[in-house]
DNA sequence: TATGAATGAGTGTTCATTCAT
DNA sequence: TATGAATGAACACTCATTCAT
């Protein structure tokens, strides 16, 4: 029923088009072509979980905070999340897409200035990315989801990004099937090193953390062993 | 691995004694100079616990599983430990510990063939650590411990670590301040690497994953920038 | 089957205003001399209402349910209805009335063949109000009502309608007020061989149902004891 | 586990037997060889559910209502059950077993002054069986249950009763196919006529019930059409 | 007359922890 | 030292009913 109108929110309809089976016929909110005011408390509460589940994690995240943080009720929850992991999980989906977005943006990375400036913004974009999507981004590696579907999701997100980030690798030292690997170890340092950054187990500025993270992806996956920087 | 003698079995013993464990008399077996069977009690109850956090993480870990898994019943349980974090706090500082351990290890990382040797060994027995001890370490960048008092023993934890890398780093490349950025940067890429590994996300061998690491770190890390390695 | 004239919808109006419904002005419908649409809506809902009870029973049925199959809004709903027990009492009337009425249809039954004719066509009558009212009457013997007032309504039709059968059947044996204890008895099977019917827990065709219900009820509660059926 | 020690309480070992899937290991007491203690709070649990059942119909039975009646707590509660229609199970399937056992009890039925008293002492304990499962029996022909289960297994007893009636009725009667509607149809009085006397909407004596009952079951069920009563 | 949105009291269930033996 | 039993606070979720347009 829910046309498919242009722009707008794609996670939650992607999440809806999924179809979280509810047990009793009232779909929560599937896109019921929501008018003005139902689409602001969606809205609010999509806002709400964001923030709780930042401050908080999913488990610890009560409903009942949630709906405080929206300034609605219980009930009303549940008109539009079939439950707690409805909602994150229409979070997640917009990481993910964020997620999977950037892998598609990383454009050739040669082994000189032009290179080097081209992953500097590139990780720039990263960090960004990875800060408006924290909250989300930090839970769902948690054993919690990795046997559900949306864990599984998840891994394809990462796994696409790490991808991206391999071919490049290849491209600019030839590697093969190695690549792989250090697509992965590059993902993964740049995954963490947010994390703890978004967390406060560290706290470096946006400038130290881009300049830090460019020069270790940079020398440590694109330029050819043993060899110098090209310079130009 | 590492069996809980003295130091594991003391980190429980101080945190019940400062903690709000003995409200009711009954101090859960704090050093009640166990006799055999009790150690042998225990022990189980411990194993027990690394298999479980292992499997279903530290939430959705049932105390009811873990005294299941350790063939006894619960309130023997809590003759042992104050509560279910009890239990997690005594595996977790044996897994501080040996990370912390980790770091006293490192030696001088040249930027030479010898150095990626050295480098080599020790990313092994970062490997095998995070192996062991996976289970916990998954668990302790939790947002959920992030505030307590065991969160920032972590967090201490991996920073002493992150300290050890930024000095060798420093030692290959004069960086000064900036080499704290980067010894976290690095250590960012090895937790996480393997989490995935260990979370079954990514499944690679032992030695290409020490390949791989050894590789990313020593290049991305301890190489000057824009200088080939020496080769003896 | 029987609209809901007149007298149905008085029901509702009657209870509504006795009852507890106008708390807060808008009372629902009650004989605002709905117009053309407004009946037409009103009918929607009746008819939706007999459908779920039906496939769902009084408890499990939804405003919701009834309010989608009446493609209609929660909002319309109690502009009909002061609740959900309101639009079941509008239908449960009606099915009072009709067992009512069937009382009053119930004529003398002879210990001959005439007699016999005229119960079977009474019983064919009974079949049919039965089915046509089902979902109502499954319901409305049910422990939930018992208490209200509609269940002693419901119990007084019965009564009735029993009480008519026993009336017929002193006449037929003579038993003074054994009679009364027989009629009862003559309901019950009658009552309880229709529901196990109407909820598929048995299934015969109607002609056997009449057939075998007229017979036990003509030779066990119609013919006198140890004598034979005359026969004109 | 639980071995088959001889006697008790059939019902809910059946049930436990047939294993009421609990989400997580910690199975509700199934047969987990239970102690004194432990049996006589499943003992109270069940008293109480039934006294509460009986009282409030299942639907409207609050675990609350039945916790407080057998004077423990609500997490006690679902240490034997694993939910409420658990207990009610458990409680249903002793009235079933009770119902079954009823129809291997009824002997053949003459139609002389014998087959009379063997019927009468039968009804008898109709009454008797009834009375005792009222609660459950009332609620189990429930629109509610028939879907599940339970309901088809409820609708087997009943089946299987009417079977044994069918079967002395074609002996007394010789009807062939035709016997299986009738002893729906005896079934459904005395059922019903049961029911009603339970639920106190209409109130005979023990004695005029069974005299009731009997008569019109052996004259309508069991005497032949149109000829008298043998008498000895 | 109609409707989508909002409400919140009420209920079932879980599970860490304590108790009695 | 060990254990089965008991506890109850905490939480997710439902749904009849009311409100604002």
């Amino acid at each position: 029923m829910p046309s498919n109108r242009g722009g707008g929110r794609n996670a939650t309809r992607g999440r809806a088009a999924g179809g979280s089976a509810t047990v009793r016929g009232g779909l929560p909110a599937q896109e019921r072509e929501l008018r003005v005011q139902g689409r602001k408390t969606m809205q609010r509460l999509l806002d709400a979980g964001r923030s709780v589940f930042e401050k908080q994690g999913f488990h610890a995240a009560r409903v009942d905070d949630i709906v405080k943080a929206a300034k609605t009720s219980h009930g009303t929850f549940y008109l539009y999340f079939a439950n707690k992991e409805d909602l994150f999980k229409a979070l997640a989906l917009d990481a993910m897409a964020a997620m999977e977005n950037l892998g598609t943006q990383l454009g050739p990375i040669t082994p000189d200035d032009k290179g080097r400036e081209t992953l500097r913004d590139w990780v720039g974009n990263f960090v960004d990315i990875y800060a408006a999507h924290a909250s989300v981004i930090r839970a769902w590696t948690d054993r919690e989801f990795a046997a559900r579907d949306l864990g599984r999701r998840a891994r394809d997100s990462l796994l696409e990004l790490s991808g991206a980030l391999s071919q490049r690798i290849d491209e600019a030292r030839a590697l093969g099937d190695q690549s792989l690997i250090e697509g992965v170890a590059c993902l993964s340092m740049l995954e963490r090193f947010n994390y703890f950054q978004q967390s406060h187990q560290i706290r470096f500025t946006r400038e130290e953390t881009i300049d830090a993270l460019t020069r270790a992806v940079f020398e440590g996956f694109f330029v050819p062993d043993g060899r110098p920087t090209k310079r130009r």
